[in-house]
DNA sequence: TCATATTAGTTTAATGTTGAACTATATGAT
DNA sequence: ATCATATAGTTCAACATTAAACTAATATGA
């Protein structure tokens, strides 16, 4: 079963593209799902959990944006991860409308533990493609990304 | 703010693949959003008119398997488009545990009319590629796509 | 033929997600 | 100082999504 469009071929061209980014991206996702589930994380949790390690303490605004989330919806994740006691939430000093979010001990010893094999599975998934294959994909991606929001 | 990982080159490599993968889904995703909330359709309806629309009438497990959600998730999909007077079921003479799903001439109509324009954001967003690049770029995600489930 | 397994679709409960309205804090111009 | 504006985060209601249990129809094969 394959998907067709009529159309000019430029329109095609980049309906193909389209239709293949997604489910690039999404077979990679799925891969890496099954590992979080059993670690009784959703998707934006461990989305959170994997920013704060690799990036430090951040803003639940940050936090929104590096996971592609609503602000709203992180008020949840990080309440939900604070109720695990996996984050923490601190009023920032200078400015009293941030809370600054960071991993408890216990946070950062899940995290820390989980991502080699995380880190693992992508990089399976990944390994259909050379190196330079690799690194051309990411080209293109990130010039398709950053030319909008 | 850059995402940097620790590790082996490869696994730099790869998790850096797959956030700009990632990104770039979304990016285009969210291209097309505006015009699909103006519709009144979710995202999932609007997969479920697309391909209906490209592939012809289609039971609803091939849908969700298109569409890439759940079983559960497509009885209400389709059930709203049916209140909506979009699509219409029928069951299947030779098998009656499928049943068919259709555009109705409403559903038809809206669908069709909005293709084009959809058509042309997409066409817009993979604008900043060139017709090379895009083709490299489908080629690596249906290599990439395809070697997963 | 009958029991078993398989498959398509539905139902249900739990949860995630969003946009919009809201509160609290900070900034800037006059 | 003060008023308007902007920003971070929260709350809320509506809705989407999922997994799992379930029903109905079909296939299989002893």
């Amino acid at each position: 079963m394959r998907t067709r469009y009529k159309g000019t071929p430029k329109a095609v061209r980049a309906l193909g593209a389209f239709v293949a980014l997604q489910r690039a991206a999404d077979s990679v996702i799925a891969a890496t799902q099954e590992e979080i589930e059993r670690a009784k994380l959703t998707p934006s949790q461990f989305g959170v959990l994997e920013a704060l390690l690799h990036l430090g303490p951040l803003c639940a605004k940050d936090l929104a944006r590096k996971i592609l989330r609503s602000k709203g919806n992180l008020t949840l994740v990080i309440e939900n991860l604070e109720k695990s006691g996996l984050v923490a939430r601190t009023a920032r000093a200078d400015d009293r409308r941030f809370l600054t979010v960071d991993l408890t001990g216990k946070g950062r010893r899940l995290i820390a533990g989980m991502f080699p094999r995380h880190a693992r599975l992508i990089e399976e998934s990944f390994g259909v493609l050379t190196p330079k294959e690799q690194e051309e994909l990411r080209r293109l991606c990130r010039k398709l990304g950053k030319a909008q929001g």
